[in-house]
DNA sequence: CTGACTTTGTGCATACGTTCACAAGGGCGT
DNA sequence: ACGCCCTTGTGAACGTATGCACAAAGTCAG
């Protein structure tokens, strides 16, 4: 979702495969937490919520960990899956923004566990310098450079408003972080070479809502009672009877072209393609 | 990345254009807030961080807006796009867990706004329980039913400790909910047909770390200096001498097979193929 | 009205990811 | 020592996503 350039394609190890990693490695935790000590594909498959065929050849790229009959020790496993993610090793991270999120961030536990921990937290408020979170004072954005370079911090998260974010950012790469984690409701611009990922709520529920409304659409489609469960419902009903499908366009500037799957019509026979 | 059944895979719009459409809704809102009127795909592909081809090839699937010649007219763009992902209309949205993470998403601005409201939040803890987040009396978990059905919520975020986010999450099923965006630490096991998104702090930092180290290790291999600007560093200089190309597993059960990358010189080598 | 110019929408080639299904390989009982 | 049974690791088939490159279709000047 975030690859930029310089990093071409193809490391060996596909993209797909390190988006899983780390939930495997999570599963691994737990399952060594609960004292097993060996795991078979297919139960490792399930506790990370996919496909065993997938995960088997997820491993297979990291070696040929793991053995026929048994399955795989879970010690060994959570060694190697920990080193290919570059684990074994501390991660220093810097937080700008100490906000509602970062101090949520700078908080959260599992964020300082295993492998990273929070080098610093910064703000430009100077009503907000100078506080307390977690063990952490709050720095000034402007000793955002110097803790860089002192602390050799590769890895930066922004959690300010959208506003400041491509400011902070070009901070950040001007001292040479060239990892950077975005919760800011921008779209970071940055040079290649430059890994940024982006989480972002909003998005998300976007995402939530389209699913739903589709979900909505076909219960209609096929007749079912649009009452309760998962439906629109903003307090008591869709708001102007058919809900999406509705047509009235604020206004059109050219010649209006096909619209398809406009009318009430149109919406229900595509969701009846399923 | 959290398809669940019974939603076979095609919607008639594919599952990748859905998930950038949120993006380019908010670049949208971005050229229409500073007043321009039309966009060409070059621009908004642009400004939302894509591939312009990639970026037609999405509107395409929404119907034929746009004009050749021309361009998309931004306002009736936001409204085709917003009317697809159900933004319509309004989401009612209940958040679990009013710790600090609860508490950052409850104050969250671009939440509120296009098409989402935050119904109620929860919290299971009674010194939390009356106290008051951005004009909402945090609620006692045992009132989550009986607000989802009250205000048909159909969309719940779970943002308590990874041990409680299951049996909330099994809550909120029976509840009717369907759509749930999760923030715990864990794998959600749900039921087919339910649509589950997660957004998981430390697997974004393990992500990154895995290229940054990556990034540092060709550069390692290309002869570079390994001084400052994204180096492992984590104070002084990488632990033990080579970093992540040390072997050492902890131990190893059966006989142990071919391990591939293994030792410093490979490890160089798989780095020199780019 | 015509013709030059711009930008969309899309067919096609390629790359990437997923899943099936099975041979290869190792443990374990006898 | 042998053979059965279990689970890994992977070849091959399929499906999805990406990006190029261009024809189709519109605008606008004259």
């Amino acid at each position: 979702m975030s690859r930029s350039s310089t990093d071409n394609g193809h490391h060996g190890i596909p993209e797909a495969t390190v988006n899983r990693l780390p939930v495997y490695l999570r599963a691994l935790y737990a399952l060594a937490d609960r004292g097993i000590a060996t795991v078979s594909s297919e139960e490792l498959a399930t506790a990370a919520g996919v496909n065993s065929a997938k995960l088997r050849k997820d491993l297979s790229h990291l070696g040929s960990y793991g053995t026929r009959g048994v399955g795989y020790d879970v010690e060994y496993l959570v060694y190697q899956v920990s080193r290919e993610l570059g684990l074994t090793q501390d991660w220093p991270v810097i937080i700008v923004g100490a906000g509602n999120l970062g101090h949520a961030l700078a908080n959260y536990g599992g964020f300082a566990s295993r492998g990273f921990r929070v080098s610093a937290i910064f703000d430009s408020d100077p009503l907000t310098v100078g506080t307390e979170i977690a063990t952490l004072v709050v720095r000034h954005t402007d000793e955002i450079e110097a803790v860089i370079a002192r602390h050799g911090v590769s890895i930066g998260v922004i959690a300010t408003p959208a506003a400041a974010a491509q400011g902070v950012c070009d901070r950040l790469l001007a001292a040479g972080i060239t990892s950077i984690l975005n919760f800011a409701p921008v779209v970071l611009s940055v040079p290649p070479g430059v890994d940024v990922r982006k989480v972002d709520l909003s998005i998300e529920l976007q995402i939530l809502a389209f699913h739903a409304q589709r979900r909505a659409v076909v219960r209609v489609a096929l007749g079912e009672s649009p009452a309760n469960a998962g439906a629109p419902a903003n307090g008591q009903a869709p708001a102007n009877g058919a809900g999406p499908a509705d047509t009235g366009p604020p206004r059109r500037r050219a010649k209006d072209s096909r619209v398809p799957g406009e009318t009430p019509a149109g919406v229900a026979a595509r969701a009846m393609v399923t």
